[in-house]
RNA sequence: GCAGGCUUAGCUCAGCUGGUUAGAGCGCAUGCUUCACACGCAUGAGGUCACAGGUUCGAGUCCUGUAGUCUGCACCA
């Protein structure tokens, strides 16, 4: 925590101002010198520019250690490890709502007294960094071959040195509240020694293993893709029908193929069993068109009897399913793909064709040779690289995997006995069902960025070595003759360890122990199979502990048309400029409000323009009461006796408004939350409470005046704290404005509830009050009466003693200059209006703008509507069920209002025959 | 094919464990330069909560089905 600051009295406002904090020492010194002292109040910019406070804030809270844990013996710690962007990332508006969602945790915890954690990080993302890099070298005319793997990963670090930086620096922008000490890289020291830890305790367990097998391969981007890497898009094609001639001679068989170059590579032609079509031609041989081979018919379940003509080609070096038919049946396995899709030697005359040339030619032969019966359209689906969207390849290929079925029945648990939990619960679904269903995690990648595979062949022997240490000869037979595995990792198999390899595992460091396992993660629903499930299995593997207890589940932020943000569509827009533009708070409340778990959400600039105007109502309220603050305004309650009935009513709705939004940021209802500081803000405070003070604040009476004022910077103070999690950057200067006790309003308290200032009474006195002014004003718009037009106005009511309470307030908020008391109805009504509520009947001398006939029409209206609320009420108040059952909190409410509703009445009945004795 | 989401005001969306007369922002209408704020104030119009059943004293909320729409996953010769 930040070292003791000692506060100085400020010259001119008795107001405590922390040295250290030189925008708010600033700000008084701006307008000390621009204004002098006596205009100051009246000086202050009447609209907030956060571009001006927004850095320097930042700069102070970092100076000041703020972002570190506070490392308090006596509090739990609170940790959420940040989903490290890619190194070669821009900000965009993904990164901005994952930032503000951590961000507003982290800060809510701090202030509940955490030794609150967000470790923040970079990755290094394997292959998007590698086509970057690549990409500036084919400027210079070269490719990496040229410069060989280690000058050109030197390239790459250099790169990484370059950028690297600039979406952290991009991140502080949004506020973001990380403790940046502890910042790490996915391929920084720490992080290679946790892979290598895990890649050969794995190995040594079993858990991997080098095979091949049918894996995705992008001959783009040249390397093994994994399952999850796969994105599958519906394509138009065909089905071609190919004739298979038998090699006695006795007929054929047709297959269909949406792949016809495949055919090349073809060992077999499968048949199911049960076919009675085929039963007679299994174990024959059939000759391999335009290759001139013989290859077997052989029977098996796989084949389907209604798909096609029951008959399958097998090609078991390029499909997965036939791979498989094949190890059953012994079918040779041909690779006729190289690793960039081009057609190899055994293709023959199609040797170095592309795999698209290669299909036309082979279309195109077919036909001339008269193979080809039909070719029918067929929609499928096509799998594409996430990275570079072209079609992917089924290949056989030798590549490391990772054995998921053991390491999921952990994960699997973890997530069905609530030990982590998916909010909302529905993504446990989503991941129970993949995990469930989990094939082999391929992690070899065919690229130089990355962690290298710790493993080692053995030229003499074939065995191969896998070590935490660099090996220098063959563990098996001693031979020196070895050589490294050129591939890389998946970028993923490092991330999957992120939330404990950043907190120093291996090692076990303090960190680990304390911080370890997390606490909440938060991140976009997309990555749930990258990263999230990976982390879960591996935290259970590797440290036997679920490496977190929530995974909060945030959805994609999209354009306004509702398209993916996209830089092919060109429709993002830059949070920065955002930023830029209305502020970060402004931003950042974009992204919380009318935002739930899980749900996408629009990105409406207008919204983020809604906000900065909600963060300049708070800066001019908040300049309303620092204008009016003396010499020796306190941040404290004044005694209870001296609180005024609206002192009350505000006091004790910021109490439940503490209660509730606090209850909602536990249960990661931000949303919900920050709509409700929102509400209590503008309505209450401004809309309300603040224009009830004027009364007092402009009056002669020092102590009222003093009162008010302390409640005043009493609720904005607590209201600030509750809103700092969403806006810090506002709330912290507002804050630093106001007397306060501590040195920042990061780390200050979070408010609590105080049944001292719960004042149920009071809060019914004044909706009394309220309901009688708003009624007023409807009457006066409905008649266009302007403001600037006062008129005297006699009250008669039920509680007497509260309408004189609220007298001062009725004549400022409903535009009277003269209140009068009525003990009974006035006897002349004419030119007379009459407002009604449950509890009085305010009438207003209108003069010539009153027409009795109206008047009556307009109170009919009213009492027609009253009483079927009442009928409704007394419908449901008879119905015994309804008494019996209901809880009596509920009963006893609806009592209520029914008796409203009669008294209602009752006062509309008696103003009717009034106006009709007329 | 399997799973899941969404359907609430003109638009975009909230609405937590079922309990007032269903809310917000933007937009719209009327009036207002009221000594914090026109990035504002006041007032108002606007909703059969997709449809059909059911459970319940009570359903926007729970259950079943239907329709539309979107997203995952699987299959696809």
């Amino acid at each position: 925590m930040g070292t003791p600051i000692t506060a100085f009295e400020c010259p001119f406002k008795g107001i405590q101002v922390v040295p250290r904090n030189f925008f708010a020492l600033s700000f008084w010194l701006r307008v000390f010198f621009i204004e002098g002292v006596f205009t100051m109040a009246r000086e202050l910019p009447k609209v907030y520019e956060p571009q001006q406070v927004e850095n320097q804030i930042y700069k102070m809270w970092e100076e000041n250690g703020y972002f570190r844990p506070a490392g308090n013996k006596d509090a739990k710690p609170f940790t959420i490890v940040m989903p490290p962007p890619n190194v070669t990332g821009q900000l965009h508006m993904g990164h901005a709502m994952d930032a503000t969602l951590q961000d507003t945790l982290i800060r809510f915890k701090r202030m509940q007294g955490y030794n609150a954690l967000w470790v923040p990080g970079v990755d290094h993302a394997g292959i998007a960094t590698q086509i970057k890099v690549e990409e500036e070298l084919r400027k210079e005319g070269l490719t990496r071959y040229d410069l060989g793997r280690e000058k050109f990963l030197e390239r790459v670090w250099d790169w990484k040195h370059k950028y690297g930086n600039r979406i952290v620096e991009q991140q502080k922008k949004l506020g973001a509240s990380c403790d940046w000490e502890r910042a790490r890289f996915t391929m920084d020291e720490g992080c290679s020694g946790a892979v290598r830890e895990v890649f050969v305790s794995l190995y040594e367990k079993g858990l991997i293993y080098k095979g091949s097998r049918i894996i995705n391969w992008c001959p783009h981007c040249v390397t093994a893709l994994s399952d999850a890497e796969v994105e599958y898009v519906d394509k138009p094609g065909h089905l071609w029908h190919i004739r298979y001639p038998f090699a006695d001679g006795s007929g054929e068989v047709v297959v269909a193929t949406t792949r016809p170059e495949t055919m090349l590579g073809d060992t077999g032609v499968c048949v199911n069993p049960n076919d009675d079509r085929y039963k007679a031609i299994v174990g024959k041989t059939v000759i391999l068109p335009l290759v001139n081979k013989e290859i077997p018919v052989v029977a098996d379940d796989y084949a389907e009897m209604e798909f096609g003509t029951g008959c399958v080609k097998m090609t078991p070096a390029h499909d997965p399913n036939d791979f498989e038919v094949g190890l059953r049946h012994n079918l040779e396995v041909i690779r006729v793909l190289d690793d960039n899709g081009v057609v190899n030697s055994y293709g023959g005359k199609y040797e170095g064709l592309d795999r698209y040339e290669a299909r036309k030619a082979i279309v195109a032969d077919l036909e001339a040779q008269g193979y080809l019966v039909k070719i029918e359209d067929h929609a499928h689906n096509v799998g594409t690289c996430y990275r570079c969207h072209n079609d992917v390849e089924p290949i056989i290929s030798a590549q490391w995997f990772v054995k998921m079925k053991p390491l999921a029945e952990e994960a699997i648990r973890v997530v069905r006995d609530g030990e982590t939990k998916f909010v909302p619960d529905r993504f446990s679904k989503t991941y129970l069902n993949w995990m469930e269903n989990v094939r082999d995690w391929c992690i070899s990648r065919q690229l130089w960025w990355g962690h290298q595979i710790p493993a080692w062949t053995c030229e003499d022997c074939g065995h191969i070595t896998v070590s935490r240490k660099d090996a220098c000869k063959c563990e098996k037979c001693g031979s020196t003759k070895i050589e490294r595995d050129p591939d890389v990792l998946d970028t993923w198999f490092s991330s999957a360890l992120w939330p404990f390899e950043t907190l120093g595992w291996p090692e076990k460091t303090e960190d680990l122990e304390y911080f370890y396992p997390t606490d909440v993660l938060v991140t976009g629903y997309d990555i749930i199979f990258f990263w999230v499930a990976r982390m879960i299995f591996s935290g259970c593997e590797h440290l036997k502990q679920t490496p977190f207890h929530t995974v909060l589940i945030h959805g994609l932020v999209r354009d306004d048309k509702g398209r993916k943000m996209s830089k092919s569509l060109g429709n993002g827009i830059d949070p920065l400029e955002m930023i830029e533009q209305f502020g970060c708070d402004a931003l950042r409340m974009n992204m919380v409000t009318g935002n739930s778990p899980g749900n996408d959400m629009r990105f409406y600039v207008e919204r983020c323009e809604a906000m900065r105007n909600f963060a300049n109502k708070l800066w001019n309220a908040s300049r309303y009461v620092l204008m009016n603050l003396g010499e020796d305004a306190k941040n404290e309650l004044p005694a209870v006796e001296q609180l005024t009935i609206a002192d009350k009513w505000v006091l004790s709705k910021l109490n439940t408004l503490i209660a509730e939004v606090t209850e909602n940021l536990e249960k990661y209802e931000m949303g919900v939350a920050v709509a409700k500081v929102y509400d209590f803000l503008w309505d209450t405070y401004c809309d309300w409470y603040i224009e009830l003070t004027k009364a007092r604040l402009y009056s002669e009476d020092a102590i009222q005046k003093q009162t008010a004022l302390q409640v005043l910077v009493y609720v904005l103070d607590q209201t600030l704290r509750l809103l700092h999690p969403f806006m810090p950057f506002i709330t912290e200067e507002i804050w630093q404005s106001l007397p306060h006790d501590g040195d920042a309003l990061i780390v200050a308290n979070w408010p609590v509830y105080r049944e001292d200032l719960a004042f149920k009474v009071e809060e019914d006195q004044m909706e009394s009050v309220m309901n009688a002014i708003r009624s007023i004003r409807n009457r006066r718009a409905e008649m266009n009466v302007p403001p600037s037009k006062k008129a005297s106005l006699f009250v008669l009511t039920t509680k007497p003693l509260i309408f004189a309470e609220g007298e001062g307030f009725i004549q400022r908020l409903a535009y009277a200059d003269q209140v009068t008391m009525l003990e009974k109805e006035p006897e002349d009504l004419n030119g007379m209006v009459c407002c009604t509520t449950s509890d009085a009947k305010l009438y207003i001398p209108m003069g010539e703008l009153v027409d009795i006939a109206k008047e009556l029409e307009r109170i009919a209206k009213e009492l027609e509507k009253a009483r079927k609320n009442l009928a409704m009420l007394e419908g449901k108040l008879s119905n015994e069920n309804f008494t019996a059952r209901a809880p009596e909190a509920v009963v006893n409410a609806e009592r209520e209002k029914a008796a409203k509703a009669r008294d209602l009445i009752a006062q509309l009945e008696e103003s009717e025959a009034a106006l009709k004795n007329m």
